[in-house]
RNA sequence: GCCGAAGUGGCGGAAUAGGUAGACGCGCAGGACUUAAAAUCCUGUUCACAGUAAUGUGAGUGUGGGUUCGAUUCCCACCUUCGGUACCA
């Protein structure tokens, strides 16, 4: 094309002499490697033949379950940062095939959820059909890369034989308590039968179950009171609490998808609200998730951010009496030994005790502290710290002095913590000092070691003071002295508190599975296996209804049903689909159960799970916690699903920024003005990256492609108009995106596979940019014309090879295998490059060697040795050719130049045999005149020879 | 504040059971081929100083110390950047 348009311009003399010297180089090109055919062809020739659909029936072979985190479709479509990951995990997959391992390596869409509805109503079309067709245009991105998917395992979250099972577990869970005594879940009949027996004193189980209750209790209990107490012990109930919700998206969110009491997704505000909810009770699991950690192949990060967030700490639970009152005031603390420092008590204003707390004379008081702080948002009660509060009139009794302690409600404790209630001790917290300096609270020393005259001294170290029986000892002698002292007395008992909370599993949208409840008289019943799935009813209006109920509420005839049940309308959170999808993958087409064991037994766990960072508590946690209780209930043999996590760097977008006068249309370029005017007098917009090369952007490009057909440029003195660069996350509204697709268009699959992993690390981030991408197509067109020669003629030979080309090729296998394996491929690239440089520098055309390197090089440029692999004779598709073993053999070495340092300082080499003895070098050293120069006359204190690294000599 | 990760040429980054710092690639400079350009190939490229040059000398892996024959790698203190998290008692 670019040829013949050269043709139609150039007049006829010009014509005939540019055809005559175009003739040899057309003949030249045709010998070079184009990538466009090859990778076409060998993408169609690996969908016909079937080429990565495995058998998933257990065999003898050793398996390799190799997982993406997969995504969700969103309507922007794939961009170079996201195969970033699933180039790595595609090596991984096709290296341990060849390997010999039955490898897993799936793919699927995470289908259902907030941001796939929240693109839909964007749109005004049906959340079905933007996720049918982002889940397609992934699709068509992902294959031009190559990656081997078994495209048998394809699901999506959002099928109804898919989510029938999410609804099952959700069942299950429902159906089932945690016993704490085997550390189990347990079927909730079981506990029926013990309450119909014995009541639920003698149960020690998660629940949130405050009251106890006998036998002839129970009995007594309607039917609803018996529901509602079985709920409280449930792992799936239903409760009515505080939740974060958020109007502007219409619906409640899990903790983790808050963000400085924003909405992780769209930074919306997020409020604190009394509401029904379905929920998780993740932290009947909390220990288990905590120390199945250590179980686990986790970056030290990950595991981190997942132990924080179950912030386990141990301390005690203490009851306070209230002077004049039958109630009392449960407190938790991780510092008893303070307790002789307790000044005065905290409760949370949505605390249950605020009302029979507040005397008469401070009702008004409280009543418009209560109502003010409860109507703060997150965000206000985060950002602004200082301390409020008010007294109830109130006082709790200390236990052990019987001093009278004024009972304050302020908001700086939190209800959903502990029990919503502290014990102040002002000299060993930084709150309480700060609340008791600013309400003229007594502030006592018990810790000796800080000055307390300044600010609190909150480090366990030190000795106790004005403590009575605790006088004199370390603070963790105190600690234990304290526990014993409370749980001796009966006022309270050692207890461990978490952070976690249980895990609100409703929302007030449309795009989730249907919780599966129908509902008579206020009671939850649970439908019946055989009617799963309770399919989503089609609906044009899926909008959220902005009032904290979901949109299903408008599908009236799906909501009653004849019989006079009302259905659940809430739905499941994004999360759902994902917490089990991996056990899905290699049994997708079950219709009798949602994983079968033999397979499942077979493949779990996953051995190497890759994906984003941002998910290190959200979907991490889910997922391990409804593994363990599929374990619990018999269905899965493993404790933890993902024997091995690694979390791909994110590539981001480098940003090209333009100025643009704020008072006119004119854009001046960059360099033509300080920082000071920049920020002062121009606007920063942010040019589309396809426009800008080096920063200096393209002014035709983008008067082409944008509505501001009337800018004007101030270009610089080489009439150049210059952008500044910006790194920041790669996204459509920063114009900074590339498309995967443009790039393979351009370079080639095989080429932007290597190129991602050349760029560094796996595990960092770094900003994309296309300068460099020329090596990998220079090093891809090198390997090419190392096979095929200018007349599209294979270069092979029968020849042996000799030793070193054994050694160098030898050497590169157990270079490649070694680093893949370390998931290094940042360093195979380079070793590639210099193993081809070598061989076609000394003009080496072996086939006992050049057919072997294809095995090694295959997993990086699966396309480009495919094709060489055939044109070279193969009869099979290069996954099925082994990788080669390398042969210690070939690396042995009989000699090596050390590098000779005099006192640290590398001042020349000298060739030694691996056998030389210590007397032998020396006395080499000591004739070698370079040396000797060096030693000025001296004698050498000591040699010291390291084997195959160096020879230093101190003198 | 706390937790985690990381600081190496103009740039991306190599090298850590302590052993030649800067592999490989980009960029840049010079050269070959070409009427010319593109493409391709070759050479050089950490910095400073000296020398016409080959080369030589010194410094050098965020900063300051320490251990060692030898430190990018280990130890101590600090600085900076990024990510997570935060009134969690």
């Amino acid at each position: 094309m670019i040829y013949s348009e050269i043709f139609f311009k150039l007049k006829p003399p010009f014509f005939c002499c540019f055809f005559v010297l175009l003739c040899p180089k057309q003949k030249k090109i045709m010998g070079q490697y184009h990538h466009r055919g090859i990778e076409q062809k060998w993408r169609q020739y690996w969908r016909e033949k079937k080429t990565f659909i495995i058998d998933k029936n257990p065999s003898d072979k050793p398996k390799y379950y190799v997982l993406d985190m997969f995504p969700y479709p969103s309507g922007s479509g794939l961009h170079v940062g996201h195969p970033l990951g699933y180039i790595a995990t595609d090596i991984i997959a096709r290296y341990k095939r060849a390997k010999g391992f039955n490898v897993l390596h799936p793919m699927g869409f995470d289908a259902f959820g907030l941001p796939a509805e929240q693109y839909a109503i964007e749109r005004g079309v049906h959340p079905a059909i933007t996720t049918e067709e982002n889940a397609k245009r992934y699709w068509e991105q992902m294959s031009l890369l190559g990656f081997s998917y078994d495209p048998d395992c394809v699901l999506r979250t959002s099928d109804k034989d898919y989510y029938k099972w999410t609804q099952w577990i959700f069942l299950q869970l429902f159906g089932h308590y945690y016993c704490n005594d085997t550390q189990q879940a347990r079927p909730i009949t079981e506990l029926e039968q013990v309450f119909e027996a014995e009541g639920n004193q003698q149960i020690n189980a998660a629940t949130s179950a405050k009251d106890k209750f006998s036998a002839a209790d129970w009995k007594n209990f309607t039917p609803q009171e018996k529901q509602s107490v079985l709920m409280q012990y449930r792992l799936a109930y239903h409760s009515f609490g505080y939740v974060n919700w958020c109007p502007a998206l219409g619906t409640v969110l899990a903790n983790d998808e808050v963000k400085d009491g924003k909405s992780e997704r769209g930074g919306h505000p997020v409020e604190r609200r009394k509401m029904p909810q379905w929920v998780l009770r993740i932290t009947a699991y909390a220990d288990r998730l905590l120390s199945g950690l250590n179980t686990v192949d986790f970056s030290e990060s990950i595991k981190a951010s997942q132990t924080n967030w179950i912030g386990k700490s141990e301390g005690g639970q203490i009851r306070y009496a209230i002077e004049g009152k039958s109630e009392t005031l449960e407190i938790f603390t991780t510092r008893p030994d303070t307790i002789f420092g307790n000044t005065y008590m905290v409760i949370a204003p949505e605390h249950d005790l605020v009302e029979t707390l507040t005397t008469p004379e401070q009702k008004t008081e409280v009543e418009t502290y209560v109502k003010w702080a409860k109507n703060r948002s997150e965000r206000e009660r985060q950002s602004d710290t200082t301390k409020t509060g008010v007294f109830t009139g109130s006082y709790a009794i200390h236990p052990f002095s019987g001093e009278k302690l004024p009972v304050w409600i302020a908001d700086y404790v939190l209800i959903g913590y502990g029990t919503g209630a502290i014990m102040a001790v002002p000299a060993h917290d930084e709150r309480d000092y700060e609340f008791a300096g600013k309400f003229g609270l007594p502030v006592r020393e018990v810790v000796q070691g800080g000055n307390i005259e300044t600010e609190a001294y909150v480090a366990k170290d030190g000795i106790l003071t004005n403590s009575d029986f605790i006088n004199g000892m370390t603070v963790a002698k105190a600690i234990d002295t304290m526990l014993e002292a409370i749980e001796g007395r009966g006022i309270g008992k050692r207890q461990i508190t978490y952070r976690m909370r249980d895990v609100i599993w409703s929302r007030q949208r449309y795009w989730g599975e249907p919780t599966p409840f129908k509902i008579k008289d206020g009671i939850y019943y649970p439908v019946n296996e055989d009617e799963l799935p309770v399919e989503l009813p089609e609906m044009e209006d899926f909008k959220p209804t902005g009032r904290p109920e979901s949109p299903l509420i408008k599908a009236t005839e799906w909501r009653h049903l004849p019989d006079g049940f009302e259905r659940e309308t809430n739905t499941m959170p994004g999360a759902a689909g994902s917490s089990w999808y991996f056990l899905r993958y290699f049994d997708r087409d079950n219709t009798m159960t949602f994983s079968e064991k033999k397979k499942s037994d077979y493949w779990m766990p996953v051995d190497l799970y890759l994906g984003g960072a941002e998910h290190a508590v959200g979907h991490l946690l889910y997922s391990r916690f409804w593994t363990k209780f599929l374990k619990d209930i018999g269905k899965v043999s493993v404790e933890e699903p993902y024997k091995k996590l690694v979390n791909q760097g994110m590539i981001q977008g480098t940003s090209a920024i333009a100025y643009r006068h704020k008072e006119s249309n004119r854009f001046v370029s960059a360099d033509l003005m300080n920082d000071t005017e920049k920020e002062t007098l121009y606007s920063d917009i942010h040019m589309d990256v396809r426009w800008v090369r080096a920063n200096v952007l393209d002014v035709e490009k983008f008067r082409k492609g944008t509505q501001n057909k009337d800018a004007e440029f101030t270009l610089n003195d080489k009439n150049e108009f210059r952008t500044d660069s910006v790194v920041e996350k790669m996204s459509k509204r920063y114009f900074n995106t590339v498309d995967p697709a443009d790039v393979c268009e351009e370079y080639g699959a095989d080429t932007l596979r290597i190129y991602e992993m050349f760029l560094g690390p796996l595990e960092m981030s770094k900003p994309w940019s296309t300068e460099g991408i020329e090596g990998v197509v220079r090093f891809l067109r090198r390997v090419y014309s190392w096979y095929v020669d200018d007349n599209e003629q294979l270069t092979l030979t029968e020849e042996p090879a000799t030793k070193e080309e054994l050694k160098s090729l030898h050497k590169l296998i157990k270079k490649i295998s070694e680093d893949i394996e370390k998931l290094s491929f940042n360093t195979c690239v380079p070793a590639f490059m210099v193993f081809v440089k070598e061989m076609v520098e000394n003009k080496s055309f072996k086939k006992e060697i050049m057919l072997p390197f294809l095995s090694v090089l295959a997993p990086f440029a699966p396309h480009l040795c495919e094709e060489l692999n055939e044109r070279t004779g193969g009869s099979s598709t290069i996954l099925e050719v082994p990788f080669p073993d390398y042969d210690e053999a070939h690396l042995i070495e009989a000699e090596f130049e050390y590098p000779i340092q005099i006192n640290g300082k590398v001042r020349t080499k000298i060739l030694f045999s691996l056998t030389a003895t210590q007397e032998e070098v020396e006395s080499t050293l000591a004739a070698d005149k370079e040396v000797s120069r060096w030693l000025e006359g001296k004698t050498p204190k000591k040699v010291i020879i390291v084997n195959k690294r160096i020879i230093n000599v101190v003198v």
